[in-house]
DNA sequence: TATTGTTATACTCTATAACTATA
DNA sequence: TATAGTTATAGAGTATAACAATA
């Protein structure tokens, strides 16, 4: 049973089309939550792992410390985050959520989540456990710090 | 066991780095073998679906048809494709797997198997073959043919 | 001198729109 | 007039490099 590995397109050739469906999927939403994919992105960061400065915070999702910026910025003039200063290391701005922000995030998140369940209610109830189990295996193992010069979480291309 | 769907991230936050990290992998193998990316998915296309003319080509890897003029070019150069007109409509370029395209295909997509082959080694047999099954599902139902006006199957980025 | 945040510049990739030759 | 292929232009997104403030 195992061994006809081959009648299946490549694994990049599957994975990037889809990961291009699921953000295609969470576009409309995040425009009705009026947040860009960066800001979500950085929400949900925010919201889930312990970063606290700017550096840190585009470390953590694998982005250029440059790149977020803008997106600080608008996040920041929505209330959704606050920057303030560090007083014991005046060059750094401490990040944190607001209850705005995480209550936007957590809108967004939810509405997400309900269509992730729609989108993956195509599969059998146990493919669909295994399958999630695997992504959470497979994309751990290979996150944004396989190589830290590689862009960010989200951002994919041919190239070359 | 099912009721708890919330204990991870979004789909897209795992599946994007994935296509990312599988990407990356393939980089390195088709440098070896002297194909570019979109080169490689025009070989692939032509290996596998039934595409006569550059239009629908363009249409069946989900790019546009100025798009892949170049990536043509280059595999022509290298003998790995042919294009010959159409008899019956000589505005149509007719394409065709040479020899040795699909022979540098094939050598190609091997050593990307053996490299999936060691990546997927990471799960246990039931869940790979599990991913495998679901993978194949959910990407063919949201192929690029979703939204026509989509990029190409293998691009992805934030937007917005 | 090194580092945080910022700004400005250049480059890659892609989409869009003209152009030709056939129909 | 419409279509296949081609070319040229413009735009979005990103990375890189310089800059000011602080350590």
């Amino acid at each position: 049973m195992t061994t006809t590995p081959d009648d299946r397109r490549d694994l990049a050739a599957m994975v990037a089309p889809l990961a291009r469906t699921l953000i295609a999927a969470e576009e409309p939403v995040l425009r009705a939550h009026e947040i860009s994919m960066w800001g979500y992105i950085v929400l949900t960061a925010l919201a889930t792992e312990p970063v606290r400065t700017q550096a840190a915070l585009a470390q953590a999702i694998g982005a250029d410390k440059s790149r977020i910026i803008g997106v600080l910025d608008e996040l920041q003039e929505q209330d959704l985050i606050e920057r303030y200063p560090d007083p014991a290391d005046r060059r750094v701005h401490l990040l944190a959520l607001t209850a705005s922000g995480e209550q936007r995030r957590r809108a967004a998140q939810a509405e997400i989540r309900r269509s992730e369940q729609r989108f993956l209610a195509r599969l059998p109830a146990a493919d669909r456990e295994a399958f999630l189990r695997a992504l959470q295996v497979l994309s751990t193992c290979a996150g944004p710090s396989a190589d830290p010069s590689a862009g960010p979480s989200h951002a994919a291309g041919p190239a070359s």
